[in-house]
DNA sequence: ATAGGGTTAG
C-alpha cells in the first residue's frame, strides 16, 4: 500500500485570505445554491468558492450539498486540485467548529477522491478515503471511487488490495467494483485473481452488465484462456463494438491472424460497425499477416466513412503498408496526414528503414528535426537498425554517438543491440565485443543473438560456441539459437557437431520451427510449408512453370547452394530439399495465379536461406516480376536480378 | 464513475 500522509497543520492561513477577499466582492442576491451552481458551471471556481466560504457562518445544510457537488464536479473537469483542496479545508474547519460533518458524506467524499485522483494526487485521495474509514459503514461508491483512482494512476495491485478490503468489510461489490477489479487483474496478467473475482461475480446477486462482461472478455483474451473468451462471448445477452474488439484481440493473442480477420468480417456482416480501436487492431493484424489486400479494404472503408480519420488510425495504416513492403502507399498516407505526430514520423522512418531505403530514412529524419519534432528512442532504433541492414556502419556509429549529445536521447539496451549488430555484421566482431563489455547494462538475449549471427556470417566457430553457451543459458528454449549454431558448424563442414546440436535439441524437447510462407491473392491467404504442398507440386500447372524456370536458370548457370541443408545427406537429396523451401512454392503459386507484371509479396516465418535468395534474384530477372519477400528479419525487394539488400544481410 | 488501440531490436 502507498503510505498514508499525515494532515498538514498550517491550513488556517490560506482559508482566511480566501474568506476576506471573496466576501468583499459578492453579496447574496440569489440563494447560495443557485449562485454557486451557475458560477461553477461557467468555470468561475474562485468566485464560487468565495461564496461557499463566506456564507458558512450558519450550519451547513443539505441544500448546500448540491452546490458543493456541482462545484467539485467543475473542479474535476477542470482538474483543479487547488480549488478542491480549499473546499476540503473549509469543510474540515467547519467540522471543527461543531457544524454538521459534511466530509463524511459519501457523495462528497467520492467526489474529493475522484478529484485528487484525476489530478494525480493519489496520496491525498487515499488520505480522504481513509479518514473516517473505521467509524462505520462506507458505501460501495466510495470504495469504487478510490479503486478507479488507483486504477487510473497505474496502481493495479492497490486496486486488488482495496477490493479485498471491501469484501472484508462486508460491502457488496457492484458492477463498477467488479469491472475495475477485473481490469486490474488484466493489467497484472493475474489469471488466478481474475478467476476469483469472476467467482465472486457469479455468487453475487448483481446481474453482470455489458461493461463487466467486456472486462471479463478482455481478461481471458489477454491471459490466453480462449475457451472462456468464446464461451462468454456467445453467452452474453448483448454485444457491442468493445466486445467484438476483445474477441478479435483474443485471436491475435493466440497468433491466429486469419481467424481474427474472420471475426472482423463477421462483425461487419452483423452490421455492428467499428470504432477507431477496431481499425487499429485489425490493421495491426494485416501488418502481422502481410495481408495487403485486406489492409487496402480497410483503407477503403476508412475513406468511405464520413468521419475524419484519426491520426492514430492513419499511423496504423502507414505501419500496415510499410510491413507489407508497400512503401509507396505508406508515403502517400504520410503525406496526407494534416497533423503528423511523433508516431507518424517514426512510422515513415521505420518503413523506409526496414524496406532498405536508408537514404530516404535519413532524409525524413532531417526533415523531422527541421520541423521541430523531437526524435525519441524509437526514432533512433529505426535509424540504427536501418544503417545496420544497409551496411552503413560508420554513419550508424556516428548517429549512436550523437543521439545523446545532440538530441538528448540516452541509449537503451536496444540501441546497444543495434550498434553491436551493425559492427558484427560488418565483420568488426572485436569492436562489437568491446561495446558489449563497456555498455552500462547487462547484454540481452538479442545482443548475444546478433553476435552469434555475425559468427555465422564470418565463419567464426570458436567464438560462436562461446556465445551460443551464453545464449542457451539466457534463452534455453529458443530453437533459432540452436539452428544458428548448427548452421555455423554446417558451414564449416563439422557434421559431428551438427549432429550433436540436433541431439541436444531432441533431448531438451526443442523443435525447429517448420519453414512456412504465405501470400495473399485476391483476398485469400495461401500458406505453404517447406517440403509440403505435394498436391500442388504434382499438378500440371506447377510442373510447367517449374520446368520453365529450371530451363531459364540453367542457361544463367544456377547451381543450388546446398550447404543450407543441415542434415548429412547426399547432395542430390539436399538439392531436392532446398527446392522444396516454402518461399519457392509460394513464388510458383503466385506466378500461376496472379496477373503478370504485378508484384509478388511473400512473407516467411524464418530467415530466407542463401540459396533461396539467389533463386529469387534469378526468378525476378527471368520473369520480369518484382518479388517482395518479408522474413523475420527484414524485407528483400527482388527486381531484375538484384535485391534491395545488396546481398548484405 | 466502470470495459477497448498504434510505432522499436537478433
Amino acid at each position: 500500500m502507498i503510505p498514508a500522509i499525515s494532515l498538514p497543520t498550517n491550513i488556517t492561513v490560506t482559508t482566511h485570505i480566501t474568506v476576506a477577499s471573496a466576501s468583499k466582492t459578492h453579496r447574496h442576491k440569489r440563494p447560495l445554491n443557485s449562485t454557486v451552481k451557475s458560477l461553477a458551471r461557467s468555470g468561475k471556481l474562485d468566485e464560487a468558492l468565495g461564496i461557499i466560504v463566506s456564507s458558512s457562518k450558519s450550519a451547513t445544510t443539505e441544500t448546500d450539498l448540491e452546490a458543493y457537488t456541482l462545484f467539485l464536479h467543475a473542479c474535476i473537469s477542470g482538474k483543479s486540485f487547488e480549488h478542491g483542496q480549499r473546499l476540503y479545508l473549509h469543510l474540515l474547519l467547519s467540522r471543527d467548529k461543531g457544524n454538521h460533518d459534511l466530509i463524511k458524506n459519501p457523495i462528497l467524499k467520492s467526489k474529493f477522491i475522484t478529484l485528487y485522483s484525476v489530478c494525480g494526487q493519489i496520496h491525498e485521495a487515499q488520505r480522504v478515503f481513509q479518514d473516517g474509514l473505521e467509524d462505520g459503514h462506507v458505501p460501495a461508491s466510495v470504495w469504487v471511487a478510490m479503486a478507479i483512482g488507483f486504477s487510473k494512476n497505474g496502481y493495479s495491485k492497490e486496486v486488488l488490495y482495496l477490493y479485498c478490503g471491501m469484501l472484508s468489510q462486508y460491502v457488496q461489490p457492484d458492477n463498477f467494483a467488479f469491472s475495475v477489479a477485473l481490469k486490474a487483474c488484466t493489467v497484472l496478467f493475474d489469471l488466478c485473481a481474475g478467476k476469483a473475482v469472476h467467482a465472486q461475480l457469479i455468487k453475487s446477486t448483481e446481474e453482470p452488465d455489458q461493461v463487466v462482461n467486456n472486462a471479463l472478455l478482455r481478461l481471458y483474451a489477454e491471459c490466453g484462456s480462449f475457451d472462456e473468451v468464446s464461451r462468454i462471448f456467445e453467452e452474453m445477452p448483448q454485444r457491442n463494438i468493445v466486445s467484438w474488439n476483445s474477441l478479435i484481440a483474443g485471436y491475435i493473442c493466440r497468433k491466429q491472424v486469419f481467424e481474427s480477420l474472420g471475426a472482423f468480417r463477421r462483425m461487419q456482416g452483423e452490421r455492428m460497425g467499428f470504432s477507431w480501436v477496431t481499425l487499429t487492431t485489425v490493421l495491426s493484424i494485416c501488418s502481422q499477416a502481410t495481408a495487403l489486400n485486406s489492409g487496402k479494404e480497410i483503407h477503403a472503408q476508412i475513406l468511405k466513412s464520413t468521419r475524419k480519420p484519426d491520426v492514430l488510425v492513419l499511423n496504423s495504416l502507414m505501419d500496415m503498408y510499410a510491413k507489407c513492403g508497400a512503401i509507396d502507399y505508406c508515403r502517400i498516407v504520410f503525406g496526407g496526414i494534416e497533423s503528423k505526430d511523433l508516431t507518424s514520423w517514426n512510422s515513415m522512418l521505420t518503413g523506409y528503414a526496414v524496406n532498405g531505403c536508408i537514404q530516404d530514412a535519413m532524409g525524413i529524419f532531417n526533415k523531422m528535426v527541421e520541423s521541430g519534432i523531437r526524435p525519441d528512442e524509437v526514432t533512433f532504433i529505426a535509424l540504427l537498425s536501418g544503417c545496420s541492414h544497409a551496411g552503413r556502419t560508420d554513419e550508424g556509429q556516428r548517429l549512436f554517438n550523437n543521439m545523446w549529445k545532440h538530441y538528448g536521447v540516452s541509449p537503451t539496451v536496444e540501441h546497444y543491440a543495434c550498434l553491436v549488430d551493425m559492427l558484427g555484421r560488418a565483420g568488426r566482431i572485436k569492436e562489437a565485443l568491446e561495446v558489449v563489455q563497456i555498455m552500462p547494462m547487462r547484454p540481452s538475449g538479442s545482443i548475444w543473438g546478433s553476435l552469434l549471427n555475425s559468427c555465422r556470417l564470418y565463419g567464426n566457430v570458436p567464438l560462436g560456441e562461446v556465445i551460443a553457451e551464453q545464449l542457451f543459458e539466457l534463452e534455453p528454449s529458443n530453437p533459432g539459437n540452436y539452428v544458428m549454431l548448427s548452421n555455423i558448424y554446417a558451414n564449416a563442414r563439422m557434421w559431428d557437431n551438427v549432429k550433436l546440436v540436433r541431439e541436444t535439441m531432441e533431448r531438451r524437447g526443442i523443435k525447429k520451427e517448420a519453414g512456412c510462407s504465405w501470400i495473399q491473392i485476391k483476398g485469400r491467404t495461401h500458406t505453404f510449408v517447406a517440403g509440403g504442398g505435394f498436391e500442388f507440386r504434382n499438378s500440371a500447372e506447377y510442373k510447367k512453370v517449374w520446368n520453365e524456370l529450371v530451363d531459364a536458370m540453367e542457361e544463367i548457370g544456377y547451381v543450388p547452394r546446398t550447404e543450407v541443408v543441415l542434415h548429412d545427406v547426399s547432395e542430390e537429396t539436399k538439392a531436392i530439399w532446398v527446392c522444396g523451401h516454402s518461399e519457392r512454392l509460394a513464388t510458383v503459386f503466385a506466378l500461376i495465379h496472379s496477373a503478370s507484371g504485378t508484384p509478388i509479396r511473400i512473407t516467411k516465418n524464418l530467415r530466407v536461406c542463401v540459396d533461396c535468395h539467389i533463386w529469387m534474384k534469378i526468378v525476378s530477372r527471368v520473369t520480369g516480376r518484382m518479388i517482395v519477400l518479408r522474413d523475420t528479419n527484414r524485407f528483400h525487394h527482388f527486381k531484375e536480378g538484384n535485391c534491395s539488400c545488396k546481398d548484405y544481410w
